[in-house]
DNA sequence: AGCACGCCGACT
DNA sequence: GTCGGCGTGCTC
């Protein structure tokens, strides 16, 4: 029996609209619509046509009849999904306090695009050898053209053909004779229409060992239980990958499909790899690289049931699988995970509540969980798995020392290499194997400052310090504002300037060993597409001794050569504010001297610090989760953090301080008279731990409870506070 | 959000 | 007398 009445979430943004009108469905669209599409309906006085969502199908109405109006049309490129994907958009809404409209559209499928023009890509087939040669061939006939777009070839092997004609100048005709003569061939997006090249299936089965086998087991039976989720703990070089592959063939003999939530593409391209391999073009892989319309189709291939297995970052949890059996949230802990714009969710807790709605199980694997999720496993809300040996037994974990700075300064050595650390990287390179020196960025990698003064190089616009690039200028990494690298202090007039970054390391350790290769991986040498995967593997292959680096060299990759990690100053991201500073550390730590010795040789890990008995650096270094996180668990809770409690926070932002300040005031008022009762703890108004990006001024905000309604009752109050026009302001539920 | 209805000041 | 200011309220 159909349903007349159509209940509709109309596509404005505002409060006072973000509820379901009920349409009449017209006879001539009867039977077309369905849940999730996209309709236009005329809507208020004017009768104008809006668009809107369907969200669900009524038999009778509380309204007038007589004053309902009829749906004009459908949009022909949308796409009907899941009712749970709208029932998840509703919870999301509530949880995050955002608008439906705002919750829908991030669970709702990316419309297709209408028939595009297909992009064209001009592709290098020749070698680098071959085009050098040619390079050389017409600068002396001095084809200046044909130069340029050689040169651009060998930078990068794929370039946009309208880059390659608008950007460069060069014509058609120039490169003509190329592709005839197989330098360089035409290639059109749809040759790119699957996402993963590689699809060679049928890898080697996978042999798991005892402890594997045990987690894969007991993962299941909570899969044929209750169905909570499940927290996995495994070291690193511990073999997850393994147990999620083993519980998707489970779920896919049962009928089912996974999805597969990685924190970021570009460093866990390997674990994308090993899912292609075994279980081929069942899978595929939504990223950001993916065109609109290549996403959409992904999804419209998962709706049909053409896939099994959908991997991606964080938007792959609403893939619209008709009966989806399981989610695996690999690096649990990452803060990737959370989303940056409204509705700010975070995705570990998302994928929970989908797996509750559509009877799956939500695996949650990490090296260092995070608090929050441990917490929640202690409590019982979890089932909780270990993995504490390497699955490749020949390789032991490594020895790790911490240095303290303090000691260095004190005995005279004002370098950034302590005397313990120097030491070990002379036996490293004697005995020819590889180090890793991790420098942490966030914290004072890479600005410049005054060894006179001591103060550093700030942005006019924003309280942060500016950045030392290569190309000799200070940047802010928050606005853009950019100066020349100053020759001398612009507070006290000295001289004496000097950063601190990957560069100022790397010419260190050159002037250290001269003979020593050295390979320096940052946002610098890593702007170019693919010069991040070549300068991994020449490290892998051997090409270099020492890899210098920041977080990126230390997420996920082998290099079994690599007997030594040396972490320059540890402590850099404790301070960097937040309650979340010590996780985020430990995490980082863990994770660097993890990356020591994962092969037959034993490792060595240095960690330097000036604040070396800080508990997430000494459980770091003896590689001891749970001390950490007992220390961490106390903290929280005596200062009433989350896990323990729940925390609403608010940015105030604004031109003027006094707007901003005047606001918060407001804020405080308000906030002090619903909680009369005095369950809710308050901090602030103050300053933020950034007070200005981009000539705004910063205030922030937090309410903690143990229950998190009062806290969604106090967010409604504040949102209906008459904000000034210039005040912006951002809410966040943990 | 966008639009209509509505109730008070300075203009032909 | 009326044109228009934007405060208030509603939208299936």
């Amino acid at each position: 029996m159909l349903k007349p009445y159509a209940d509709v979430i109309i596509d404005i943004t505002h409060t006072a609209v973000d509820r379901i009108f009920q349409y009449e469905i017209p006879e001539e669209l009867s039977g077309q619509v369905s849940l999730g599409m996209k309709i236009r309906a005329p809507f208020g006085q004017g009768n104008r046509l809006q668009d809107g969502y369907i969200v669900g199908f009524s038999e009778k109405t509380d309204y007038d009849p007589l004053k309902i109006k009829k749906i004009a049309s459908i949009c022909e490129d949308s796409i009907p999904i899941e009712g749970q994907l709208i029932c998840l958009a509703a919870w999301m809404k509530e949880h995050y306090g955002s608008t439906m409209i705002q919750a829908l559209k991030t669970v709702l499928p990316v419309k297709r695009k209408v028939k595009t023009a297909q992009k064209r890509y001009l592709v290098r087939s020749a070698g680098e050898e071959e085009c050098r040669e040619l390079l050389s061939l017409y600068r002396k006939k001095n084809q200046k053209a044909r130069v340029r777009f050689l040169e651009a070839l060998l930078e990068d092997c794929v370039l946009p053909y309208e880059m390659v004609v608008q950007k460069l100048r060069v014509s058609p005709a120039s490169f003509k004779a190329f592709l005839t003569e197989g330098v360089c061939r035409l290639e059109t997006e749809s040759s790119y229409r699957n996402p993963v090249k590689d699809n060679s299936p049928g890898g080697a089965s996978v042999c798991l060992n005892q402890e594997q086998r045990r987690v894969v087991s007991g993962i299941w039976q909570a899969w044929e239980g209750d169905r909570k989720p499940c927290l996995l703990h495994g070291i690193t070089g511990s073999g997850k990958t393994e147990v999620y592959m083993e519980l998707i063939r489970h779920v896919i003999e049962k009928g089912k499909q996974a999805i597969v939530l990685i924190p970021e593409i570009a460093l866990t391209w390997q674990t994308v790899m090993r899912f292609y391999r075994q279980f081929g073009d069942r899978v595929s892989i939504v990223h950001s690289r993916l065109s609109a319309g290549e996403k959409s189709d992904q999804m419209e291939r998962a709706r049909r049931g053409e896939l099994d297995i959908m991997i991606g970052p964080r938007s792959a949890l609403f893939t619209p699988f008709p009966d989806l059996g399981l989610v695996v949230i690999d690096e649990e802990h990452e803060t990737a995970y959370k989303s940056e714009t409204v509705p700010r969710y975070h995705a570990v807790d998302t994928a929970i509540e989908r797996c509750r709605l559509a009877g799956a199980v939500a695996v949650l694997g990490s090296a260092t969980p995070s608090a929050s999720s441990y917490y929640k496993a202690q409590s019982g809300a979890y089932h909780f798995f270990q993995m504490k040996k390497r699955a490749r037994e020949a390789s032991a974990l490594p020895a790790v020392e911490i240095v303290d700075l303090r000691e260095e300064l004190k005995a005279g050595n004002r370098g950034i290499f302590s005397r313990r650390l120097t030491e070990l990287m002379e036996k490293t390179l004697g005995r020819g194997e590889q180090i890793l020196l991790f420098l942490n960025r966030r914290g004072y990698a890479g600005f410049v400052s005054c060894r006179s003064c001591g103060k550093a190089v700030k942005c006019p616009h924003c309280d942060v310090s500016l950045k030392a690039h290569r190309d000799g200028t200070l940047k802010c990494h928050y606005c853009g504002y950019e100066i020349p690298i100053p020759k001398r202090c612009p507070s006290c007039g000295s001289g004496y300037i000097a950063g601190f970054g990957t560069q100022k390391v790397e010419a260190l350790v050159r002037a250290m060993f001269p003979k020593a290769g050295i390979l320096r991986m940052d946002m610098d040498t890593t702007a170019k597409k693919g010069s991040y995967d070549a300068i991994l593997s020449a490290f892998a292959d051997g090409k270099a001794d020492i890899l210098i680096g920041t977080q990126m060299i230390v997420k996920g990759h082998d290099f079994p050569k690599v007997t030594l990690v040396g972490i320059l100053a540890a402590d850099l991201s404790l301070y960097s504010g937040g309650y979340e500073a010590g996780e985020r550390t430990f995490s980082l730590l863990t994770q660097a001297a993890g990356r020591a010795g994962r092969d037959r040789l034993p490792g060595h890990v240095v960690i330097q610090s000036y604040s070396p008995d800080h508990y997430s650096v000494e459980a770091a270094a003896s590689q001891d989760y749970e001390g950490f996180y007992w220390h961490e668990i106390l903290y929280r809770k005596l200062l009433c953090y989350p896990p323990v409690y729940r925390m609403l926070s608010l940015l105030i932002t604004s031109k003027e301080e006094e707007t901003a300040l005047h606001m918060a005031g407001l804020v405080k008022k308000q906030a002090e008279a619903v909680n009369e009762d005095g369950i809710l703890e308050l901090v602030g108004p103050a300053k933020a731990s950034v007070s200005k990006i981009n000539d705004m001024y910063r205030y922030t905000f937090y309410a903690k409870c143990e229950e998190k309604e009062p806290l969604l009752e106090l967010m409604g109050q504040l949102e209906a506070l008459s904000w000034d026009k210039g005040v912006l302001y951002q809410f966040d539920m943990e």
